[in-house]
DNA sequence: CTAATACCCGAGTTTTATGCTCGGCTACTA
DNA sequence: TAGTAGCCGAGCATAAAACTCGGGTATTAG
């Protein structure tokens, strides 16, 4: 499992893709101008999407991607596969070259690690996602209700 | 939370020390030599590690570096926060310039898998490395004991 | 049928930072 | 007083990540 800016990038845009879910197509152009990425990285990122069937795509005017599966069928740890190329984070992976044992003095520690974070990453769905962010968008809308005071504070905390 | 190979050598090293503790202080040049990690590149790592606390030098001849604390007392956490800078993976941490409400799309996943990540590193102490590499060898030890037959299979699965 | 849209794709280029070297210094002990 | 071993900052080199570019090709609207 490895993060990266691209793996994030995949997901914050695939996010974006899911709560459009149901209208129809969308185009990168669109993704690139919300969510501030490049549009032909955005066009890397989706044919490995594509290809890993987490996406279709539909081309001409009128075209654009769309989500493949259900949004509950769909995990970060998904995502982050499709962009990340496989590569597992204790590079003495499987291969003999751990010079004697020693090498192994850290192999079980970074495995185990490595189930963590992919058994995380794939307890999450877009779906979960998407809600959160309507609950977000819910909670600072009524807020902004509330009070006008919220607007003189800029940082963010959540 | 970062995890690189520095992380990663640093966790090696101080597992190497770790098993050594009680015999004296330990040059870098061994663990360099052990560990196969360039003597430099050691000092820069180990100059972290005293920084944080972790371990105290011995200069002159007969010197070297010793566990500032208890093997229980020092955990995995500890030891990568020590050498790979603060930095959150959250990547717009507390900073304001997330795009209006957008950037922190993904935002709660990368804390929460930051926490994950963290509290598992947390969870592991020097001591359980130590114990769980001597059983390693133990089981190997026995295992040559038991079958030549062992020598032919190089691949290393566990 | 033509033009515009939007996906498709591989080959670059730029940037970043990790991992590592080098050289010289300081404290200590034998 | 010499040799060991830690201390430190500057600098380099390689690699990978992030991103660009310039061409395509399918599709649809007019």
């Amino acid at each position: 499992m490895r993060l990266t800016t691209k793996g994030r990038f995949a997901v914050t845009a695939m996010v974006d893709l899911a709560m459009r879910h149901g209208n129809g197509p969308v185009t990168l152009a669109d993704i690139s101008a919300r969510q501030k990425i490049s549009l032909s990285y955005l066009e890397q990122l989706f044919g490995k999407l594509r290809r890993r069937g987490l996406v279709n795509s539909i081309r001409g005017p009128g075209g654009g991607y769309r989500l493949a599966r259900n949004i509950g069928e769909v995990t970060m740890a998904d995502i982050i596969l499709a962009v990340d190329e496989p590569i597992d984070a204790t590079q003495c992976a499987g291969k003999k070259n751990c010079l004697e044992l020693r090498e192994c003095l850290t192999h079980d520690l970074w495995s185990a690690l490595n189930e963590r974070i992919f058994g995380y990453l794939e307890s999450v769905s877009l779906a979960e996602m998407v809600e959160n962010q309507r609950a977000k968008a819910r909670n600072i809308l009524g807020r902004q209700h509330a009070a006008v005071a919220v607007k003189r504070n800029n940082t963010v905390t959540a």
